[in-house]
DNA sequence: TGAGAATCTGAACATATACTCAAATATACG
DNA sequence: CGTATATTTGAGTATATGTTCAGATTCTCA
């Protein structure tokens, strides 16, 4: 059996605890960029919100407006409008214009892909 | 070209526009459980902040303990430890005792999956 | 061009959350 | 047992976020 006890090592002027070395190096050097680390972060961050995650649910049904996902979703057109900003801020959904209406659909397969697999998830 | 005006629905005491019955009738339908889809929520919450999707990837590479954890994102133990118990809770990782040691890892290969998936779409 | 329709925006507010610090647990081992 | 080690917990705080409300935009078409 190893009985390690952890080690003090100095890093940027403070006093850090490590135990195992080799994993902390190994778990930094397979670390991810942290640009691309944070905009993982974002994408999941747009599925986390309730309203966010069934208006892309809903989209995967094929496009729709702004008052339409309102009355689905029973919320005001302007929480719908705020959240569709965001996720197109994302570059998650875009619009096409009829007249004066504007549909949304999704943007990416992405997306509906994580859903799916999260869906999968949560049935299990 | 179908020029459509929306419709001013009664539901639940409230005066609701809407504008394709049919698409909001459809969505509604296909709509998963109020259950799963906040379970779903949940799941992505988890993996939409940044200390916590590093969490996860580093154990990816194998089970770490605490302050190693800790060592490699450059924060404190304690700050480590609230996140984990978050992942825990929602049996996203799991633990093992060795001596004094607490190892955690990954408890749901699903997560992996929605990571190498999220990454995909971020590398593109 | 001007009224109406669909959507967007900004401010305000209430809630949620991520971190720090200090102290409490839990386990090992002399 | 009693001390040291590893981790957890709770309070406190600062920040982020989701919604509503009121008003501004944008576009259509009579």
């Amino acid at each position: 059996m190893t009985k390690k006890k952890a080690k003090i090592v100095e890093e940027d002027g403070c006093q850090v605890r490590m135990i195992h070395l080799d994993r902390v190096k190994r778990a930094r050097d397979e670390a991810i960029p942290e640009k691309e680390m944070r905009r993982l972060a974002l994408i999941f961050k747009a599925l986390s919100d309730p309203t966010r995650l069934q208006i892309t649910l809903a989209l995967q049904g094929g496009e729709m407006c702004v008052c339409d996902l309102a009355a689905m979703l029973n919320i005001s057109e302007s929480a719908v409008s705020h959240q569709l900003r965001h996720l197109r801020d994302l570059a998650l959904v875009k619009t096409r214009r009829d007249g004066q209406m504007l549909y949304y659909s999704l943007d990416d397969d992405h997306v509906a892909d994580l859903v799916k697999i999260g869906l999968n998830h949560v049935r299990e």
